[in-house]
DNA sequence: TCTGGGGTCCTCCCACAT
DNA sequence: TCTGATGTGGGAGGACCC
């Protein structure tokens, strides 16, 4: 038998993952509304309970609206670190069950387990005895689908998660199998919304040519969706309405790119101030360019006008790059092209056009500094980091007002917090 | 309603080389 | 030598995902 005539790819999702791993430290909470995301008024939520949910908070939603929404629920900062360290362990434990894993963020990720069905059992039963697993070892809810493509596994964890009604939470199914030969039958009736890939602007689209149901885009001509959507776009969800999907789960996907971006609590107007914030962008992403060691040629800045109009600037270079004063130097460049005068809102800094070949630096001929002296400086800064904590040591600019400690990723992940919770 | 952060992928446009 | 077609890479913007 063919390998993929069985349901043999799963998709595992941890339910309202941030929230329960709160919950975890904070019993006291559990059946309460809790929402981890920004608190202050330009915040996010990242995750809601499910007692939370059932009052129409959902992620993504701006904290102001969730907060009118469900005035009684408890905020919670997030622990970004905690989080990755929890998902690490979790993800172990589907390494026990197979080396395919394809983690897509902390809280989920894709398994082929084709290679285990002679040892543990049928798809099921290993989506069972995982689900099993995570509980016995982390005390957190997972959902599981499986199926015989990636998309139809995550649309069948979808269908296998706790129900949110009005009354509160229900339990869901807990794992869900799409059986081959039954994929139509399970894909047809689902809102065409569901489709990975449709989101506000495409769905809009679809729905002008009379397209609701994933069965009403399945039965148009491919060159109807592709003259609505686009043509990649097109040809890509005219496959998956007819559950055709031959992407295989990828480990080890290379990463493409590094970026660190912030939205302040204010905007801000003044260049000195900007260039700061550029400072500390720079050195997190050198940083985290270098502990994965890798090194990219294309330096982006991202800049959010108060009005929310955004703008990308990028420069490419011969020569990958991974230290903090290279980015730092052509991130400023990149800003100077750029009126700030109306107030910047957000700021990034990116690298891609990733490389592993992170043996070679050149200046470039913009700087003064010698390349070479300049890469010892960013070992030695690695270095003392590593030993003695991310504290302690910082470019010098930033020594006097916010201490030295460099921006880390999930610092700030749901928006500036001003209202001096947690603290 | 008033919109985070970190990513990936696609499309369009332009410049340049062949 | 000039011109158009074509390919490619960079730059920018946007949609979408979690």
């Amino acid at each position: 038998m063919n390998k993929r005539d069985l349901p043999s790819i799963l998709h595992v999702d941890m339910d309202a993952f941030y929230v329960s791993v709160e919950l975890l430290d904070r019993p006291e909470l559990r059946g309460k509304p809790v929402i981890v995301g920004g608190a202050g008024a330009r915040g996010v939520v990242a995750a809601a309970s499910y007692a939370a949910r059932s009052y129409g908070v959902h992620s993504a939603m701006p904290s102001t609206r969730a907060r009118r929404l469900c005035p009684d629920a408890v905020f919670l900062h997030g622990n970004h670190a905690r989080y990755a360290e929890v998902s690490k362990r979790v993800m172990a434990i589907f390494g026990r069950y197979t080396p395919e894993i394809e983690p897509l963020s902390l809280d989920e990720a894709f398994l082929d387990v084709a290679g285990t069905i002679r040892r543990v059992g049928p798809p099921a039963v290993i989506a069972r005895e995982i689900r099993d697993a995570v509980y016995a070892e982390e005390n957190l809810y997972c959902s599981v689908g499986a199926a015989t493509t990636k998309f139809l596994s995550k649309l069948a964890s979808e269908a296998a998660k706790p129900l949110v009604t009005r009354q509160g939470p229900k339990p869901g199914l807990g794992v869900k199998v799409v059986e081959p030969g039954t994929e139509l039958d399970f894909l047809h009736p689902l809102p065409v919304k569901a489709l990975w890939g449709v989101g506000k602007v495409t769905l809009e689209k679809l729905q002008r040519i009379g397209v609701e149901s994933v069965a009403d885009l399945a039965a148009l001509p491919v060159e109807t969706v592709m003259a609505s959507v686009g043509k990649a776009s097109g040809r890509h969800l005219h496959e998956l309405a007819h559950a055709r999907d031959p992407r295989s789960v990828v480990s080890n996907a290379a990463t493409k790119s590094v970026s660190h971006e912030e939205t302040f609590a204010h905007d801000l107007f003044e260049r000195t101030a900007l260039d700061r914030e550029l400072v500390r962008m720079s050195d997190a992403v050198g940083s985290r360019l270098r502990s994965g060691g890798i090194a990219g040629r294309t330096v982006a800045i991202k800049v959010r006008f108060g009005d929310f109009t955004t703008i990308t600037r990028s420069i490419t270079v011969p020569t990958a790059i991974d230290s903090g004063s290279e980015i730092l130097r052509l991130s400023k460049t990149l800003l100077d092209q750029v009126d700030v005068g109306a107030g910047v809102r957000l700021l990034g800094v990116g690298v891609q056009s990733l490389t592993e070949d992170t043996t070679r630096q050149l200046t470039l001929g913009l700087d003064t500094q010698p390349a070479e002296r300049r890469t010892d400086a960013d070992a030695a800064i690695d270095s003392i980091r590593a030993r003695f904590g991310a504290d302690a040591i910082g470019p010098a600019v930033l020594a006097t007002a916010d201490g030295l400690r460099p921006k880390q990723q999930g610092d700030q992940q749901w928006g500036p917090d001003e209202t001096g919770l947690n603290e």
